[in-house]
RNA sequence: GGUGAGGUGUCCGAGUGGUCGAAGGAGCACGCCUGGAAAGUGUGUAAGUCGAAAGGCUUCGAGGGUUCGAAUCCCUCCCUCACCGCCA
């Protein structure tokens, strides 16, 4: 068994009938073949024990002939009724925590808490793809020629502007939330990805490697800042860990073609800086709290009107127990826009992951409860600056806590 | 890519085909000692799973095989280390 299914808690009571109907099976397998096997062992150590005396074990040995064919037999019933059971329940997603508000889509998610005003314009707004092309610095087509559809390239100071939002944004988060900073490997093997809980279920959103070891693109840091402490126990003393990590991310945007295909909005390529904490379980509650904080306070220093949702039911993702969307202003489409995702898993990819924690109070190895967030999406908080920050003349300027990584630049402008 | 050596519990590290789930140590927990601590010292301490319990079963990198019986023997793969080659 390569991870730790749920045994009797609630996700049991929750089962459909038929895995309820696998599960039975399979325990009634399993004790016949745990029987025979009982059998097996203590014949073959009889064995041993008269063999040592100097004994006879030859009509011994024809005994337990037969038992050897029946445990084979039991042994291949028990893999494949535990393969089902199996498939069964890693398909199964996370439960929602008791306070996530009931509901069918996006419609339903319910908002928490607005942060700023969205800025009047006294001019005609333009949206980041017309901003970044009139300042020849944004440039789609060239990245459709290089690679395809939903790639891009920047140039000039446009590139440096994204590059000074990964240095902000780390450096944030290290010295003023006190996150450890990790640097990772970009492809990943595929017990990584059950472990984050993308595999099985998702192997359409991601880009897979012609390569037969089953390596992927990591879609986001998440994959392999989690899988860190995948089969490890670690001390309570050490909890919380903390780690932030910026990666590029990867994703096929299969099922998602017509949606957003203008602009930097949903690509195959970007880049994340990922906010990463494992915690014992009675503080994972509190710690998406703080998490979700952290990465309101990047848009809060960058003067980005913002508001935070609580995702419904309908809305979350396969392996959360509860999520928070922070959405920032997007002028040119007057709306909110989801820039960050913050959520709790709690022990759902600890327990796929085996990652554990020595608990002092019961002195065991206990599942850890794990979060993680975008702190923040750089794609999406540079077109947000670039509209946000636009000018009647076309130019942008720049917040003030991204200038000492501008070179003291203060606005971008054609040229 | 080539050659060689290895992968054992929270960690380090022994291990003869048969009472090995695994010596020893570290760490941790509890106790003794102490004014308190350190040192010293005693005891305990793998995980998972089934069971009300007694107890059973699985797991020594992964997967196959040989055997009545495998941590131990054979095969394949993965990973680590060393040296050589190549390389940003």
């Amino acid at each position: 068994m390569k991870w730790l299914p749920p045994s009797q808690n609630a996700v049991c009571n929750w089962m459909s009938p038929q895995s309820r109907r696998s599960r039975k099976k399979r325990k009634k397998i399993q004790m016949h073949c745990e029987n025979l096997q009982q059998e097996s062992k203590s014949r073959a150590k009889n064995i041993g024990a008269i063999k040592a005396k100097g004994g006879d074990i030859e009509p011994l040995l024809k005994e337990v002939g037969d038992l050897k064919n029946q445990l084979a037999q039991a042994e291949a019933d028990l893999a494949a009724a535990q393969q089902e059971w199996e498939e069964l329940l890693a398909g199964l997603p996370n439960l929602p925590a008791e306070d996530v508000p009931e509901g069918k889509s996006e419609n339903d998610n319910v908002e928490v808490r607005t942060w700023g005003t969205p800025k009047e314009f006294a001019f005609p707004v333009k949206d980041h793809v017309d901003l970044g092309s009139d300042l020849a610095q944004l440039d789609f087509e060239v990245a459709g020629k290089i690679t395809g559809s939903r790639f891009a390239v920047m140039k000039n100071s446009l590139a440096r502007l994204h590059r000074a939002l990964i240095q902000f944004m780390l450096d944030t988060h290290t010295a003023a939330h006190g996150y450890e900073e990790l640097y990772v490997p970009f492809i990943v093997n595929k017990d990584s990805l059950f472990g984050t809980g993308q595999l099985p279920k998702f192997e359409a959103d991601l880009f897979k490697l012609r390569d037969d070891r089953d390596f992927y693109l990591i879609p986001t840091a998440e994959v392999p800042v989690t899988n860190l402490l995948r089969d490890e126990i670690v001390e309570e003393k050490q909890l919380p860990l903390k780690f932030v990590c910026h990666t590029p991310c990867f994703r096929s945007e299969a099922g998602s073609y017509g949606r957003d295909t203008r602009g930097m909005i949903r690509q195959h390529q970007f880049e994340k800086v990922e906010l990463v904490q494992f915690v014992k379980p009675e503080e994972s509650e509190q710690a998406l709290e703080t998490l979700t904080s952290h990465a309101e306070a990047i848009l809060q220093k960058l003067g980005l009107p913002y508001r935070t949702v609580v995702l419904c039911t309908g809305d979350m993702g396969f392996s959360a127990a509860k999520t928070y969307d922070i959405e920032v202003w997007l002028p040119s489409q007057q709306r909110y826009r989801e820039i960050s995702s913050c959520s709790n898993f709690r022990d759902f990819q600890a327990r796929r992951m085996k990652a554990r924690y020595r608990s002092s109070e019961t002195g065991k190895a206990e599942l850890l409860h794990t979060l993680n967030g975008s702190g923040l999406a750089i794609g999406r908080t540079l077109l947000a600056v670039m509209e946000n920050y636009q000018q009647a003349d076309g130019s942008i300027e720049i917040p003030s806590v991204l200038r000492p990584y501008m070179g003291g630049l203060d606005v971008i402008r054609r040229g």
